[in-house]
DNA sequence: AAATTAAAATGTAAAATTAACCTTAAATTA
DNA sequence: TAATTTAAGGTTAATTTTACATTTTAATTT
């Protein structure tokens, strides 16, 4: 290659879809931009990559320094690489998901970041660069990552109900769902520990404890994960569904 | 931000990973380096990203320089930036696939190129940079998108015969299928137009042809869109059969 | 303490899908 | 015309999915 040097003028960034459960509602940790290019702007968490930096470790650095959060597994989902995403310059990014327990961890507001906030993913408005559409991309990769592995229990905490798993199922993927075929299905799966303990202090008969059972991770013989979702009742989410990244 | 001058120094590639069924074989497009780093190894199509040149547009433009190869969809996968992966400097690269028919387009050995091949994806051996894993990971992409989307008859012929059909299923996915229920499958979910006419010159009964039909494309409702891999037949042990793939 | 409230837990039957399996048909070649 | 080679196709059993309603258990209210 004969001079090779007029391409080494770009910079590189990662953005983080940080996706939590709460209160019912698939969330996601959005920072309000304490800097320019777009200071004041709420953003994915996200920063530029260092040059002596991986990929794949800048993810977790930057998410580090920007939220606080520490030993999250991240996903690689896609790359954007328009021409003019960035005002500084020619910026191509890196989108990662990841999947936290906003009970058991303490986002907070770190360097270059005046705000931190969950925000429920039907609720998300205008973000700064290309972050809308980002976040479309990781929302759709969490769909489908949802119905091929038991990944769900990421978000949710180390005990659990069936009914909060239904729930959580429910909401990433936008439809309701039938609550004895759910159950069968999940716990024939063989991937779910009963801790022979339930809740205390519901209003009501409380529910059994569960807990995910590394061990048994096994991929299920035949279909997705959890592939039946057909027996969707048209209710509620109406919303969630249009936005549901078609075509 | 400070001072952000110091992050464009990265540069950007893509590289390509063209699929082509040919012989019973799913093989990749390679060429030989003419040009350092790695002159005289074999390599996927790849090469750096122009500052001014959205990435995803840079895969075609890189493509078709190297191998003449043109109008080919291509499919982002995966993105790699291990700091050392270029001896140049520091270059992060985007991985895309494509699927194409060998028969009716002409790769050609381009600028920089000494050669090129149609090379069965179980005999590439060593390759410049990363490229063995990135041809993993694509090849492994492939073969769950072949399972989601009818997206096989890219890699045929414009008519082709189901036994075509079924012999590349099982080039792609590895195991071989039972052909009465591949048929019933396939045609069962009328995205196959029957062209009434059949194979001429073949030393046996010959077979119909169809033709994809791109209208139909209405996804399958309920499982994937090819996801029985299960009736592998182990070859030899016909009456034998308690096959199936567990674990 | 009895009644109310709220969610938990559970099984069965019909429908749909998948899996296993073999014989006859149509062309070419010897 | 016999031999060879691949195409074509249908039935049954097994498995998986779907639809659906009542009873149980605790806390709270009266």
């Amino acid at each position: 290659m004969s001079d090779v040097s007029s391409f080494f003028k770009m910079a590189f960034s990662v953005d983080c879809v940080i996706f939590g459960f709460d209160e019912g509602k698939i969330k996601i940790l959005i920072i309000k931009r304490g800097e320019d290019p777009f200071k004041g702007f709420w953003a994915l968490p996200g920063n530029l990559v260092y040059l002596d930096e991986d990929l794949n470790l800048s993810a977790k650095r930057v998410l580090h320094e920007l939220t606080g959060l520490q030993n999250v597994p991240m996903q690689q989902v896609s790359t954007f690489g328009t021409v003019s995403r960035h005002p500084l310059g020619r910026v191509i990014t890196t989108a990662y998901y990841a999947l936290v327990k906003p009970s058991t961890l303490h986002a907070y507001a770190s360097s270059h970041v005046e705000q931190i906030a969950w925000l429920p993913i039907d609720e998300v408005e205008e973000l700064a660069f290309d972050h809308n559409i980002i976040l479309e991309s990781c929302l759709s990769k969490l769909r489908s990552a949802i119905k091929n592995r038991p990944i769900g229990f990421d978000l949710l905490p180390k005990h659990f109900t069936l009914s909060a798993l239904q729930k959580l199922y429910e909401a990433i993927l936008g439809t309701s769902l039938d609550k004895r075929n759910f159950r069968k299905k999940i716990l024939s799966m063989e991937i779910l520990e009963d801790k022979g303990v339930t809740q205390e202090g519901v209003a009501h008969r409380p529910a059994k404890l569960f807990q995910f059972d590394a061990e048994n991770t096994k991929p299920s013989p035949k279909t997705d994960f959890y592939s039946n979702f057909n027996n969707a009742k048209k209710i509620s989410f109406d919303h969630f569904r249009k936005s549901r990244s078609f075509s």
